[in-house]
DNA sequence: TCATTTTATCGACGCGCGTCGATAATGGGG
DNA sequence: CCCCATTATCGACGCGCGTCGATAAAATGA
């Protein structure tokens, strides 16, 4: 392995030179940036992490928690997620990897900590009183949770505004005259945000659940109107599902947006636009949101030097985006 | 953070008795012993990675990567590979990380290697003459495939012999007086082992493309007779739609194995034992070939070291395991 | 009892890098 | 031409730990 002090010998200079080369934290004349530079070129030299971790005392590593990535199909939201956080921390100059949780283990977890070669960890799909919250918490470890649980003391997180994001389907569709609104989702029960929002705005909602997979998506399709004669809209908290509907409806006779609207509020743009017809959301920016909560994640790191104890929450929003799938109730105005 | 000098501080004793007490690479008295895991137990002492890293050479990580993760939904397959191979390294006291490919990015790989915290790679998923197998030989990175590619050099794998598979499973069928076999496969042509095995034991064999899911299995299932009249046996490549199949074909009219015998050759144990009737298979087990594989890894990682040159190539079989869904071909000798 | 081996423990060093204080080279003002 | 401010570079130190050689203590043999 080439260290610092080839690189240093090779183009003549000191070790600690070749260092502010490297980081730019002094200056340094440009004939001497050019022969570090060749060296390095020459020999390959790459920074120790290990070495530069201990220096520094920073490790500019973060590490992704996602409990079940292989028990249930992750969906392309998952992927956007990764991609986000990698790009936010990388921003920093930090880098991430997944720590892999195996399903029948759970000391897993102490074993991440216990290394400490990882300064962070970002906790995705995280469950109610999550359990690695308090872990994290009680060992002093940064971290961020993408989500949000109840565990009775405040953390870093970053999470869509529900009620917000709610709203805006909701309003949508009553300033287009609907009024009973289908509620697609894989559990058993409509949560209560979209509860209160529905009736703040005075609209009734109908539990309509589904696996999220693409013929789960066609079974309620196929089964609509039957099960659901009075229902004029649907919000789909599925993003598989939603699409395995949207493009089976045709099939069996049910026209989207003649017969029934839609308005998808979890998931991907690209997503919503590989439909026929394609359909309305209230916009996701998954990518836009992880690579934030990435950002966070590193200031926490950084900030854990300075033992600062300020906690930040971030709620994320999403604007309408009109496409094929909405339309008024009376069905005259749009084309 | 506490350090081995405040443990040794506590404990009375020198930091290198310390030390030796956590590895065991010296004997330490019991009394001494007592001591120090009370000072450690005392103040959470957590070993540094870094540092450890560092003063010992060896960085004790394995990084796995796998190119399509949050692409094409992972099987369970893919969940108990991981798993094994965690389980591998962690027995010689490695870790094991997932390295995230960003899906539009692959300068990726560079900066994983730049890094070089990490002492071998474990390429998943590989592709024909995959470039990051070029790349890690050429970078003289430890590195195993689970799985195989042709590039023109020798490297280390581990991988299933897919001629022996096929031969057990096609033998199999032989016995029963099956002659007749459709090939359920995600490609578009059936692969040469295959076709191999099939000229030696004179037997035909019958393209069935599908789609690697519930519904594509059960979509197979309901234009079976149609599409596949004389064939009598099937040899399913695909874990999730042979499973469809097998769960849905009562539903179409089609007994098994009254109409057709299934053999799988790429399931694990538990979902062929999930289904109704349950699925016969060539035996793979995912998770101890993963786990050898971790193994492999790790040796390669310690003999790095000792710039060793060999490379060693491991080939699975799998013995055949009779369940519901075989049987001879006139139906007449099981129940 | 003394010489010799064995056992338990200590001190010192170095891994590769980040960074601080010091120093040499350079430039400008008087 | 000298003094001081600025710029570019160097040397030294320490991060936390693994490990080697040395040493003190205990055990063994004669």
């Amino acid at each position: 392995m080439t260290t610092r002090a080839d690189v240093a010998k090779l183009a003549g200079v000191s070790e600690s030179t070749v260092s502010y080369v490297l980081s730019g934290k002094r200056p340094i004349s440009d004939e001497t940036k050019r022969r570090v530079q060749a060296a390095i070129d020459q020999t390959g030299y790459k920074s120790n992490y290990a070495a530069a971790a201990l220096a520094g005392g920073l490790p500019r590593m973060v590490t992704m928690m996602t409990s079940n990535l292989f028990l249930t199909p992750p969906s392309r939201i998952d992927g956007a997620l990764v991609d986000g956080i990698v790009a936010g921390v990388r921003e920093r100059g930090f880098h991430s990897v997944i720590w892999p949780i195996s399903n029948d283990d759970d000391s897993d977890m102490d074993v991440l900590l216990e290394l400490n070669f990882s300064g962070g960890v970002i906790l995705m799909n995280v469950i109610e009183n999550d359990p690695r919250v308090h872990l994290l918490n009680r060992e002093k470890v940064p971290f961020v949770v993408l989500g949000r649980t109840s565990v009775g003391f405040s953390y870093n997180f970053v999470d869509r505004d529900f009620e917000s994001v709610y709203r805006v389907a909701m309003s949508k569709f009553k300033e287009l005259g609907h009024a009973q609104i289908g509620v697609l989702t894989g559990h058993t029960e409509i949560n209560s945000y979209l509860k209160k929002v529905a009736k703040d705005l005075d609209m009734k909602l109908q539990l309509m659940t589904s696996v999220n997979s693409m013929d789960g998506g066609a079974l309620a399709a196929k089964d609509f109107k039957k099960n659901f004669p009075k229902v004029t809209g649907i919000i789909s908290l599925l993003d598989i599902a939603i699409m395995g509907f949207a493009s089976s409806a045709a099939n069996f006779g049910l026209s989207i947006p003649k017969d029934v609207s839609i308005i998808g509020v979890n998931m991907l743009e690209e997503q919503a636009l590989s439909t026929s017809p394609q359909i309305s959301t209230v916009a996701f920016n998954a990518y836009d949101m992880a690579k934030s909560c990435g950002r966070i994640m590193v200031n926490a790191i950084e900030a854990g030097k300075n033992s600062k104890n300020k906690k930040v929450s971030e709620y994320w929003i999403g604007d309408f985006m009109e496409r094929e799938s909405t339309e008024k109730l009376d069905g005259g105005s749009r084309g």
